[in-house]
DNA sequence: GTAGGGTTAG
């Protein structure tokens, strides 16, 4: 059957996902005075601004080719720039529209405007488009009344939200589900539940915002509880909860939900593959995020950027920054900046700091503009690879040249940079000079520079300032009691120690996380003697001898807290947690395999000297995480060269 | 021919 031009354009619509098909079909409209038909160009419109990186100034360009928009081709522009990165632009539409043109608002562009106001998080803006509403005898219609509920919610003003509601004479179930997600986003539990009980009428949707409400405000037994009680439960519902329990760092549960999601007979959609994703990303289950990427190109969901950007966060936590890559290089047209973005912290979490410098201009030559997260990451890659020039460079970049204003997280990596390359004066004058007021952990990275350093004096200084800001943080403590054990200032040690102690300030545990067969192994400090953690401790004795013969090795006692007799302390650093989980690693796998360990805190110098000679004496590679970037061990070296 | 409430990545 033949199509027409018209036709042709619907249908390649339907499924039209990239810049390049908009582009095709925008070439048969133009061929064919298609784009004076406002269904064809309202469409395209829509379909190029939303969610297409670098396709919003393409989007602009195609309307300014509409001779006369009506308030459909207008409405759709506000609808794609409101969902866009920059919900600004689609309250200026608006504006230019009333300013130019005759036409009328109709309740159409009040929920979509409203919804840009929301995105933007403007209050100011809202309660002006609220007046407008009314103006426009429009404030009542149900559909603009709900997007105004949301939309006070956003911006942070739940009485606001709660007096549009309570003036609804007929509250619909869309209503009450709008009010409900109002008080959860407002952080009014109480009143969430309140209003929960008092519907009179539910649906699905109700049932899950109380489950994504609970998790998001990071309770989760009465999450759980809900999910139990639920008689009908869809795929959003197993989204949330493996989301929510993930996000809560119950990695274990999220898996487990995820396998009952399978045997309850549902398929995984992109949503939940993306939640337990990234809880393989944040555990290191490499084995499993494999059998995960499988299944991921087999059912087709490879084609879905969020799916295949977690999927390269998940290899790249998992250690092996060339599978990372390997995805980053399939998403061929697919890329956003997220994934630009994704790739290069990859690259910084495993001191390939060039590399990562190098993608930032291959990312500027194809034309995608970074976000002030890209330059947190690539200020991240400079730092940790001692990039100093490059890293200054970036930050003039990207206020100069992109107008991004530093954040605070932006000002912390400079503290990094300048800190880590061993000029710490100019770092604490840095932070005395920036314009924001420091936090605690601008200073808390400043107190690691001492650590590595060991400036004592300057230390002392910054410990201060954080003992006013939070004065409980037991890694503040630590780290202050070892850089006093590292210059050999025990007496100072014992009076940190003292009043952590008096102060009931208990150090976290350190733990450290193996997976052998598919199944995660955590070893605690100092915690039980069940038969795994035997398995360990023996095999780590035998280890620890054979490179203290056969590698020199001498143990690093500054790494351990206490002013304690020289043997006592070599027995507490020996017993660390990712010295257990090697030990373990080479006794349960198979020669030739990765030794992949997660650890939750930093790696100490002693465990780091021991990890080179085993990668060294037992010729195994090891990847180790720790809290702030990769270690690879290999053949006596590892990729951090020391610089951590 | 466009809408309002619930789950997604750096």
């Amino acid at each position: 059957m033949m199509m027409n031009a018209k036709q042709r354009c619907i249908s390649l619509l339907k499924d039209c996902k990239t810049l390049q098909n908009i582009k095709k079909i925008q070439a048969i409209a133009t061929k064919t005075s298609l784009l004076n038909d406002p269904f064809i160009s309202g469409k395209l419109i829509l379909l190029s601004a939303i969610s297409i990186s670098d396709a919003l100034q393409y989007a602009c360009n195609l309307f300014l080719e509409i001779p006369s928009p009506d308030i459909f081709t207008y409405n759709t522009l506000i609808r794609g720039l409101s969902e866009s990165n920059s919900p600004q632009q689609s309250l200026l539409t608006y504006i230019e529209m009333r300013r130019k043109t005759i036409l009328q608002p109709d309740s159409f562009s009040f929920a979509f405007i409203l919804k840009a106001a929301a995105n933007y998080k403007s209050l100011d803006g809202g309660i002006q488009l609220h007046c407008q509403s009314l103006v426009h005898g429009l404030d009542n219609h149900l559909f603009v009344r709900t997007t105004i509920v949301s939309m006070y919610a956003e911006c942070g003003c739940i009485s606001s939200a709660r007096k549009a509601f309570d003036e609804l004479s007929q509250p619909n179930v869309v209503a009450w589900n709008a009010i409900v997600t109002a008080c959860f986003r407002c952080g009014d539990l109480k009143g969430a539940e309140v209003l929960f009980g008092r519907m009179p009428f539910r649906d699905l949707t109700s049932w899950n915002i109380m489950l994504a409400g609970y998790m998001k405000a990071g309770e989760v037994e009465p999450a759980k509880r809900i999910f139990a009680e639920m008689s009908a439960k869809d795929e959003v519902s197993w989204s949330t909860m493996i989301v929510g329990i993930a996000h809560n760092g119950r990695l274990d549960e999220a898996f487990e939900y995820f396998r009952e999601l399978n045997s309850a007979g549902m398929r995984p959609n992109e949503v939940s593959l993306t939640g337990v994703l990234w809880a393989c990303a944040q555990a290191g289950a490499f084995e499993f995020g494999k059998v995960l990427h499988g299944y991921i190109e087999k059912a087709g969901f490879g084609m879905m950027v969020s799916v295949s950007n977690t999927l390269l966060d998940t290899y790249s936590r998992c250690g092996n920054v060339q599978m990372a890559h390997l995805v980053f290089d399939w998403m061929i047209i697919n890329k956003n900046i997220v994934s630009w973005t994704s790739m290069m912290a990859s690259f910084a979490m495993h001191g390939l700091g060039k590399e990562a410098v190098q993608l930032f201009h291959n990312m500027e030559s194809s034309g995608v503009i970074p976000d002030g997260i890209t330059f947190i990451c690539i200020l991240y890659a400079c730092s940790h690879a001692g990039l100093l020039k490059e890293g200054i460079g970036f930050f003039h970049k990207m206020q100069a040249t992109y107008g991004i204003e530093p954040s605070i997280e932006h000002y912390g990596c400079m503290v990094d940079l300048y800190g880590r390359s061993g000029l710490l004066r100019k770092a604490f004058e840095f932070v005395i000079e920036m314009p924001i007021e420091p936090n605690d952990i601008i200073w808390r990275t400043l107190l690691g520079a001492c650590s590595i350093h060991g400036d004592v004096t300057l230390a002392e200084q910054v410990k201060e300032r954080l003992s006013e800001l939070d004065p409980t943080n037991p890694s503040d403590h630590v780290l202050l009691s070892n850089i006093y054990a590292v210059a050999g200032k025990w007496r100072d040690v014992v009076s940190v120690r003292r009043s952590m102690t008096d102060q009931n300030i208990k150090k976290s545990p350190g733990w450290s996380m193996i997976e052998v067969d598919k199944i995660m192994y955590n070893f605690v400090v100092g915690e039980g003697s069940n038969g795994v953690t035997k398995e360990a401790q023996e095999k780590l004795m035998e280890i620890m001898s054979r490179i203290r013969i056969e590698g020199g090795y001498i143990p690093e006692v500054g790494s351990v807290l206490r002013d304690i007799e020289e043997e006592e302390k070599e027995n507490a650093v020996s017993l660390h947690s990712e010295k257990l989980a090697v030990a373990f690693g080479i006794s349960r796998l198979c020669r030739g395999s990765v030794i992949r360990v997660v650890k939750n805190l930093r790696v100490c110098r002693d465990c780091h000297v021991v990890m080179k000679l085993i990668s060294k004496v037992y010729k195994w590679k090891i990847v180790l995480r720790d809290r702030s970037r990769f270690h690879s061990f290999h053949e006596g070296q590892c990729s951090c060269q020391d610089f951590w």
